[in-house]
DNA sequence: GAGGGTAGCGAACGAATGTTCGCATGTCGA
DNA sequence: TCGACATGCGAACATTCGTTCGCTACCCTC
């Protein structure tokens, strides 16, 4: 009789998923941990699971016989919060660039300073409709994705797939405006049929890098 | 008879030691990996020194009787290097400001993104002088510490003990500018006889981080 | 020198942990 | 239907590991 599981993902899928998990908190788990983890009562279980993990190479034993010694075999650097903060795109901050994702790179900068919680990723802004706000060409905008902004805040908007960064200001029903925060540059003004608009994030950080120059 | 062990360090900061190194690397050691690594032969007399090291508040016990659960009380945050840029104190971008230094805060923010070797610092920056070039007041200012800039960088720069963030200029022997970047500021112009004049550190990096508003 | 405190050792015990073995159940294709 | 296969269980077994105990040695102070 298969046990009354909980069913979606399949439990190899769940082990890795909670090594990563202990990976991120510090402390590897036991065998019989892991089994509490996904569900599986006997030991034996999880060690053959383990097994067969090792050798499809998703994960290995840092000792033999040595406890909490099963690992994951790459830390994972798609992994988000842990340590960086994925740049994923470039933005504009003038004319709207068209891509918006894309993952190219990792910003080293825990998200934690930014947010204590959520899916915050970096964007490379382009352009110079926010250097009143102090956010230059170059810099990396810190994003917590959000659905929604209040009026004021900075957001990251996708405009017809296109990806601007702007104060976004809800003017009415329906009508929203894109102010810029630069001197020679309009008011971006947006009403039913100016097609399709949503919010990326929210800016909640910005992070300079200086070179040698 | 004492056993030879290697001198120096007393036994019980080695521990401490080891158990940081251990933190760091991700996988907390066990009571005679400790023993091993700081020279005691007997899971005894490590136990032992773990408890006083317990009672002293130094380190603690996560699971009673569970393997590889003794671990630092605190992350000890002044690591540099490992994580976090220590927040030394403020600098002005306008007047400049006496205090800067005094290790006040820790900036999330790993300084191998900014600078891959070296003394790096974080300053938070008070004042608008440098406004034009990105930098808001509020901002932390990231620092690599060094005794000299060049023409046409960021410096901060300490005058008779006060400190301030400017663009250095040498205009001539023994001649220099302090150029601020926004309007209404002027250049502050330096020769002999102005007082002491060295170079905190040239600015690497700015971060800057958003609150709810 | 006596005595207390500190710090080390080895031995031992019990619990935790990794690992193996045999068995049962469900799936899937021949 | 039958057998190979995957997956789960419980029961061991062998280490590892945390912890305790008694002992010895050194360093003090009195």
């Amino acid at each position: 009789m298969t046990p009354s599981r909980a069913a979606g993902e399949p439990t190899r899928d769940q082990i890795v998923s909670f090594l990563e998990r202990c990976a991120d908190r510090g402390v590897p788990p036991t065998v019989r941990e892991i089994g509490d983890a996904v569900g599986l009562r006997s030991p034996a279980s999880v060690h053959r699971q383990l097994r067969t993990l090792e050798e499809d190479g998703r994960i290995i034993c840092d000792g033999d016989g040595r406890s909490r010694s099963w690992r994951i075999t790459k830390p994972k650097s798609r992994r988000r919060g842990g340590g960086m903060i994925p740049v994923v795109g470039r933005i504009a901050a003038g004319e709207p660039i068209d891509s918006l994702e894309g993952e190219e790179d990792f910003l080293p900068i825990p998200p934690n300073g930014f947010a204590s919680s959520g899916d915050v990723v970096a964007l490379r802004v382009e352009g110079n409709s926010m250097t009143d706000a102090g956010i230059l060409s170059g810099d990396y905008a810190i994003i917590r994705r959000q659905p929604e902004v209040e009026n004021g805040q900075v957001a990251a908007v996708s405009i017809d797939g296109q990806g601007t960064l702007k104060v976004w200001r809800r003017t009415g029903k329906g009508k929203i405006s894109l102010e810029p925060r630069a001197r020679g540059f309009e008011v971006i003004r947006l009403g039913r049929g100016s097609g399709e608009v949503s919010v990326f994030g929210r800016l909640v950080g910005v992070a300079r890098m200086y070179g040698e120059g």
